[in-house]
DNA sequence: GCTCTAGCATAACGATCGTTATGTTGAAAC
DNA sequence: GTTTCAACATAACGATCGTTATGCTAGAGC
């Protein structure tokens, strides 16, 4: 059995446990050794690939920001409209979370309330916030409305607040009132019709 | 020097140097031992008054929902317009802010990420969530609005997102582009006007 | 064949976790 | 003044934290 490289590499078996149970549990309630025991690997191997806890953690956030990242080109890349482009970060986000399998809230804003000031995995939170608010301006730009920053703060005031809603049912379920992210995309989709191009119909 | 009973009771001295550390650090993150310094208490002390950690967690999350309430209802009485009612939800939790001294993001949400589902604080954040859309359901009815549901679930929507910005603005400093606060209440009133009554002046 | 080396599991490290047992102190009861 | 009792600090508990030292094992070079 032993020296199972010949499965998946041991670097990639942590990354997917760390996900899931830093995830799943949080960050500082998840120890070391239920990362190794899920992974099934040896805490020798685990600081031969990552710095140690820290590293791990910033490496799963690295990977969660490169594959949402990814996701949000792939469906903007089937949008040409630019309110449906500018919309498409509600559709990204349904479909990453379709992808990750995730029940809970954004692992960003998980972490973001987790990390200390200094952690290593900070520089992705930045990230993530940055090509949110970068892109949705660029977005806005694009589709010719009058305050493109102002249209992007708005965006991303309902995408924040449905990703905190879903946070907060996963903390208390039987109280969910449905999906509050298909209810911010109806909001948005609404909020912008008053705001660009023609007068869009806002049923 | 010793048994200053004289001085602020024990529970009290505990609960502040909990709610402050939990806040500022993270539930998880907190070691009991870093309450019972910032108290000036000792163990003993700390297990007579409360269940443990958890118990103490449960106690700040109660007195945060009590002490948010409270504001609500003092900011509400201020108010006697609907549209006016239907918003204090943003001039009460700009109001907890202040008195509280909030220098992050809302306590609950972070909690909701922190416990695990069987911790006897989940309690006080279905609390909060079920003033939050019972009341603003009511105060939408009370204004007359045709989908009072909807309106609730508008402004809870937004009411999330602010306060989800504050913690990841909190989380990576620098990238700040005002205050989502203040954004989101004029976002929900520019969302109001065109919804309750007569037309307002959407500026 | 033997040696060397990288990568791994076993075991254990000190530190800190949440919690509890053991004395000690100060004020009220009589 | 003595007793009594509740509240307190000191010290230590076992468990677990993140991390590292030690030994085994499989393949490359000769």
């Amino acid at each position: 059995m032993s020296r199972d490289t010949a499965s998946r590499p041991a670097r990639e078996r942590l990354l997917d446990a760390a996900g899931e149970l830093f995830y799943e549990s949080g960050i500082a309630a998840t120890g070391v050794d239920a990362v190794l025991a899920r992974a099934r690997v040896s805490p020798a191997t685990l600081y031969a690939h990552f710095s140690g806890k820290d590293g791990l953690v910033a490496a799963d956030l690295e990977r969660r920001f490169r594959q949402w990242q990814e996701i949000w080109d792939e469906v903007l890349d089937e949008r040409t409209d630019p309110v449906d482009r500018l919309l498409s970060v509600f559709d990204a986000v349904v479909r990453y979370r379709a992808v990750e399998g995730s029940r809970r809230g954004c692992a960003f804003l998980a972490a973001a309330t987790e990390l200390p000031p200094g952690h290593p995995g900070q520089q992705w939170l930045a990230a993530d916030s940055r090509l949110l608010t970068e892109r949705l301006h660029d977005l806005a730009e694009a589709a010719g409305v009058g305050d493109p920053t102002g249209i992007a703060d708005g965006l991303l005031a309902l995408y924040d607040g449905a990703l905190a809603r879903l946070a907060r049912q996963a903390a208390t379920p039987g109280l969910d009132t449905g999906d509050p992210l298909h209810r911010a995309r109806r909001m948005a989709a609404d909020w912008l019709a008053g705001r660009v191009g023609p007068a869009r119909p806002s049923g």
